[in-house]
DNA sequence: TATCTAAATAGAAATCATTTTCGTTTATTC
DNA sequence: GAATAAACGAAAATGATTTCTATTTAGATA
């Protein structure tokens, strides 16, 4: 994967530490919070702070190069996702591995609120937290 | 509305700071703070401590006498929603005023996520965000 | 290849919503 | 009218996230 270049076309200077927080996030299988990955960015940096790894998933984020997810605790964690299309994610609670989810109800909604209340939709927010078929089956062996 | 009586059901003490509470996001239209909630809290009691609101609020929508968004800020934000079935909420950013979906698409997503990934869903966050009609004629009518 | 400049970074400190602690008060039960 | 568990106040702590400012650096340009 040739995030070099992806950081080019986007724009954005293709630091060593910020292909670093990509390469890391590529690599991980599961959602990373801000402070797991400067603990991985401290072991290849010397000198790495916290605010540069926030800078930068924000960043990377916004640009829809990662994705996030916002746990029922409210706090960010962000993970790599390779689908550039609108979608949303199956979150496993359990292993904290992301799957993508085709369905998505936009359109009804947008109808929705378009005929009954006439109002415009901008943005909308949909998680689905559960435990995947991995998790469950170890939690039976464990019984 | 007899608040008093739905916290007695719920084995909940009906204090007067917990009425009071449910009275003020009962007659407010928008969603309000935590703070928000505790500064017109102030103008009814002498002494009152914000953990008291966070505590409260906490509570009664753990109870579901409440209902809570999570802005695309992280922010918290409580309002008060008679509605006791599952369902989800449009929320325009503008005017913060709530109104009800009937749109779900839980079973949709419960049976992809079952057939695909052959895992279970345990919860979900959905949350629309956007402008109302009214908030949406008032601009026009600036311009 | 050397120079330039805007973008990116470090480190320390600040912010600020939310929670914890613990001693006191109070709504409910008997 | 006690007794008691729940609720509360005040102050302090927490902890994720952001801000500030001086310094460094990637990428553009000569």
């Amino acid at each position: 994967m040739d995030h070099n270049h992806i950081l080019k076309e986007l724009k954005l200077k293709a630091t060593p530490k910020r292909l670093a927080i990509l390469d890391i996030l590529y690599h991980a299988s599961i959602y990373l919070s801000p402070d797991e990955v400067w603990t991985q960015m401290k072991e290849r940096f010397r000198t790495i702070g916290l605010p540069t790894v926030y800078r930068n998933l924000e960043e990377l984020a916004g640009r829809g190069i990662i994705s996030k997810v916002i746990h029922p605790d409210r706090k960010l964690y962000y993970f790599f996702c390779g689908n550039r299309e609108h979608h949303h994610h199956f979150v496993c609670t359990s292993c904290r591995k992301v799957n993508d989810l085709s369905f998505c109800a936009f359109e009804e909604i947008q109808k929705e609120v378009s005929r009954t209340l006439n109002a415009t939709v901008s943005s909308h927010i949909m998680q689905v937290f559960g435990i995947c078929s991995n998790c469950s089956a170890n939690k039976e062996e464990e019984q």
